[in-house]
DNA sequence: TGACTTCCTG
DNA sequence: CAGGAAGTCA
């Protein structure tokens, strides 16, 4: 009699329990029972864990016990009944923090015991057999609770019986929170919890102590406290029971033990669940601490699984989508040659450069970089380039030089730029975006893509950064295009014409012209390589920041470098006008702040009274010194030499004695000052003239 | 006339 | 830092 009513109870609780645990996984019972039954199982929510033992024993057990109405009805009422449940099982876990965790430990110990327990809280829940069996179901409970009670005194180890009652509440509640705060501070090293819930609980818990007075702001702090905890408690018990529900139900499915775990941890995306569990299990046995920590490499294993995984499905993604563009060109091509007219994107794209701008492009991609811009870039220019080149073929014979046949052939095979620019270009990633982009109108947009490549002063030849088989190896392949360039541009062009064009087409067309027009074409280059960022990468092929601060440092030697003295102290750099323009141009520029800095401080020295030119000393301390520093050697990684500091200094003085001399009427009056200047240019250490040497 | 420089401007 | 005007010089 007693074996069957405990049955039936544990039946009912079965049934009651899954719905209390559906409902506070915001989950629409009926809802799902109705609908997705007969799917035989649900997809996305996380509560699916639960969802095959929720299913198998919907229909093998809880169902046959309801005797009328429908699934829906039962299941309403069941809800009412589960929220008084939830409140009793709240109703112990406020009565003592440690009466959950010690019925834990028995749980986790015999699931069978605990499944018999646990479900006492929801014993009140009437079954569809009627509300005859409330009494005595309410009996049994008492004397499981009082049992439970029992238990839980004697495995706390508490020497003192403790009754629920009001006397004892307040050392209860001082213990919960001692307790709650050594389990926050555990929280505290296993994981991060939100501000609030630290202050909430650490504030009233920090003040606790000298709260021995019963003062009205020491009650409502302690019933403040109190709410929080049962909240807590109350959230703690829900996932302890629904880990106990997991246990029973995998009990009856022993080979599925295994399985079920670990799908149950893989899809408990909140972490926070578990491991807030976890802590009260930890409080009380270390055993269960084990199995916490255990847990945890579970969930971290799993979480690097996932993030791998969605790595793994990008790539793959990556992957098709290139493997697919590669397709969609070929047959494009294919498309193009049956006679269809294609678009000059399309063109470019059925390039020989083909596999390799896809291979690159697969590169940028998995570099982070967008696979839009370039393109578009492309968009952008591309039309430009292939009017200008069609419109600049018809002024040139169809049958070609031999120096153009070369060029033709070259480009295709070149492997700087197409095969091996992550290993061996200083810029690997933005010079692809070129491979593709010039590549169809096949003879000059060829040697248009080695000149946006390369630059007019392609400067492979000694690149620090390239390696020596290139060095060496390319000229043929890379002065050629660009003599023939520029020999054909002396030939064909006329000057003024190509002026006019180059500065409708922009960048593209001004290589060309590069001879004729140096200063203005790498102007030009140089303002459309500031508007392309990839553009600017292969002009500074040329002159590069390394070289502006080489050239910068050896200011520090000459002020009047000649163009011999750039040629030789600049080896990486293929020297033509516009080259050797920009870098005399450079020091140019130096002087004139190195003077202007220097009348500055001569101006400055007059205006504070020095009267004697051997005051005005440049030292490493002193401001003059420290403002050329500041823009000649910015890293402050060069050791500026004393040879330096006295030709500051002479300068100086010129300017002041100059100035006091009131030659600074004279509208030249720092031509004197400039010739004496020049020559105290020094020579350049021979280190400076590796190009390796930045 | 071309190379180089300064000066001014942006 | 670059572009450009203007000046100087061989």
């Amino acid at each position: 009699m007693i074996d069957s009513r405990i049955l039936n109870n544990w039946l009912c609780n079965v049934c009651s329990r899954r719905q209390f645990f559906l409902s506070s996984m915001n989950l629409s019972l009926p809802d799902q029972t109705m609908h997705n039954s007969s799917e035989g199982c649900l997809e996305d929510d996380k509560p699916d864990v639960m969802l095959p033992c929720f299913r198998r024993n919907m229909y093998d057990e809880p169902l046959a016990s309801y005797s009328s109405g429908s699934i829906i009805s039962q299941l309403l009422r069941k809800t009412i009944h589960n929220k008084r449940a939830l409140d009793e099982s709240h109703f112990y876990l406020s009565g003592s923090a440690a009466a959950d965790s010690s019925q834990e430990d028995q749980c986790s110990i015999s699931s069978k015991d605990s499944t018999v327990e646990a479900a006492s809280p929801g014993a009140h829940v009437p079954t569809g057999a009627g509300t005859e069996v409330e009494h005595p179901m309410a009996d049994h409970l008492q004397a499981k609770r009082a049992r439970v009670e029992n238990i839980i005194r004697v495995m706390a180890g508490s020497p003192n019986s403790r009754q629920p009652g009001d006397s004892e509440r307040c050392d209860t509640d001082a213990r919960d929170t001692r307790e709650a705060r050594e389990a926050y501070r555990e929280n505290k090293r296993k994981q991060r919890l939100p501000q609030h819930q630290e202050h909430s609980v650490g504030g009233p818990a920090n003040r606790r102590p000298g709260s021995s007075s019963n003062s009205d702001n020491c009650n409502k702090d302690e019933e403040c406290h109190k709410l929080k905890e049962q909240l807590h408690s109350m959230q703690r018990l829900l996932r302890q029971l629904q880990e106990k529900f997991l246990q029973v139900y995998n009990q009856e499915d022993p080979e599925n033990n295994d399985r079920d775990d670990t799908e149950g941890v893989e899809h408990e995306s909140t972490e926070s669940r578990y491991v807030s569990t976890e802590d009260d299990f930890e409080r009380k046995n270390s055993r269960v601490t084990a199995e916490c920590k255990d847990r945890m490499k579970v969930v971290g294993y799993l979480v690097q699984q996932r993030e791998s995984r969605s790595l793994q499905d990008t790539l793959k993604q990556e992957l098709s989508r290139a493997v697919n563009d590669c397709v969609d060109r070929v047959f494009k091509k294919e498309a193009s040659s049956t006679g269809q007219d294609l678009s000059p994107q399309q063109r470019m794209c059925s390039s020989p450069e083909l596999q390799i701008g896809v291979g690159a492009d697969r590169k940028r991609q998995q570099a982070g970089s967008p696979q839009e811009q370039p393109q578009a870039e492309e968009a952008a220019v591309k039309p430009c380039s292939l009017e200008y080149y069609e419109s600049s073929e018809a002024h040139s014979p169809p049958d070609q030089t031999e120096a153009l046949s070369l060029v033709v052939r070259k480009p295709p095979v070149t492997p700087l730029s197409s095969v091996n620019p992550t290993v061996k270009r200083p810029y690997p990633m933005h010079q692809n975006p070129f491979q593709f982009s010039y590549s169809t109108p096949l003879h000059d947009s060829q040697i248009l893509e080695h000149l946006l490549k390369y630059g007019p002063h392609s400067s492979f030849g000694g690149h620090p950064c390239m390696a020596p088989s290139m060095d060496r190896n390319s000229p043929d392949s890379v002065d050629l295009p660009w003599d023939a360039i520029a020999m054909r541009s002396k030939v064909t062009s006329s000057h003024l014409a190509h002026h006019a064009r180059a500065s409708a087409l922009g960048a593209v067309t001004v290589d060309n012209l590069c001879l004729p027009h140096v200063k203005i074409e790498c102007g030009e280059l140089q303002s459309m390589a500031d508007r392309n960022p990839y553009m600017s990468l292969n002009i500074q092929e040329g002159l590069t920041p390394s070289h502006l601060k080489k050239a910068k440092l050896m200011f520090f030697y000459t002020r009047y470098p000649s163009s011999n003295v750039l040629k030789n102290f600049f080896p990486d750099v293929k020297f033509n006008r516009c080259i050797t323009s920009q870098l005399i141009k450079w020091f140019s520029n130096f002087r004139e702040f190195y003077y202007i800095q220097m009348e500055k401080f001569a101006r400055q020295a007059i205006v504070d009274g020095i009267s004697d030119i051997k005051d005005m000393t440049v030292s490493r301390d002193s401001e003059l010194f420290r403002a050329l520093n500041m823009h000649y050697n910015k890293a402050n990684d060069f050791h500026v030499p004393d040879r330096f500091m006295e030709v500051s200094e002479i300068t100086l003085h010129e300017f002041y004695s100059a100035i006091s001399a009131a030659k600074d009427s004279d509208p030249s009056w720092k031509k004197a000052i400039y010739k004496v200047i020049c020559k105290l240019d020094s020579d350049v250490p021979e280190e400076f003239k590796t190009s390796s040497y930045l």
